[in-house]
DNA sequence: ATATTTAATCGTATTATTACGATTAGAGTC
DNA sequence: GACTCTAATCGTAATAATACGATTAAATAT
């Protein structure tokens, strides 16, 4: 017989929230996209070319990884001519750290 | 022909700062992981059971998740005598914030 | 029009993740 | 000792992710 008074009533996998979170934390769990982010956030040159040159991966998985990056929201493809430019896109970045800021902060709290 | 000039000779997917983060990201991207860490940060009822009755999940995957967690040094497991205390690691959490902070004021820089 | 360049998509094989029920193992209780 | 409670692990099925080469499509150049 349990007693549990939940203060998590608000606390479920279908939050928006929650579900956003995973969603981008998923898009940079990769070592390649994470990479990725490095060399758009270090350069102006985006294009998906040069960042095969990077990486030792062939171009299709590549095109794969900033696809995922960018469903995720975390850059942005604009068509230039014959390539894409690829860009990071400072909103999706915030909506990660803005979470893990208030979990940091929350550490304080007592646990163990 | 092409002449690059590559200054992302330290970007490679063996750095162990992209993998680290990676492994990190790759903790926090499912609800189920995301949500638990909500519940540690919460609360100090940090114990697998009180988890299994948040989350519509069966207590083997529920441990499956803590164990993921746990493996990325995000939250500490210890025995206290029939039940397992899990608890948030600041220094995991602390770790991934790092990055994406610098990552956020790097947005700055022009690209597209 | 033909050829070239760039990047997306297709097809596919391999591996990893996720979820569950069942079982196991250890701690505490009767 | 037998019993209960908690949580880890096992076995397994279904799904997702990853990587590659080959192909396609669109833009540009010759």
């Amino acid at each position: 017989m349990k007693e549990t008074i939940s203060t998590h009533s608000s606390i479920n996998l279908q939050d928006p929230d929650v579900i956003r979170t995973a969603e981008i934390a998923k898009a940079l769990g990769h070592p390649a996209r994470v990479a990725i982010l490095k060399i758009l956030t270090g350069q102006n040159t985006c294009f998906c070319g040069d960042i095969t040159e990077i990486l030792p991966l062939a171009q299709s998985t590549i095109s794969q990884h900033l696809k995922a990056l960018k469903k995720a929201g975390l850059i942005s493809g604009e068509v230039d001519g014959v390539r894409t430019c690829y860009c990071l896109k400072p909103d999706g970045i915030q909506d990660l750290n803005d979470f893990l800021s208030k979990l940091s902060s929350d550490l304080m709290s007592t646990c163990c």
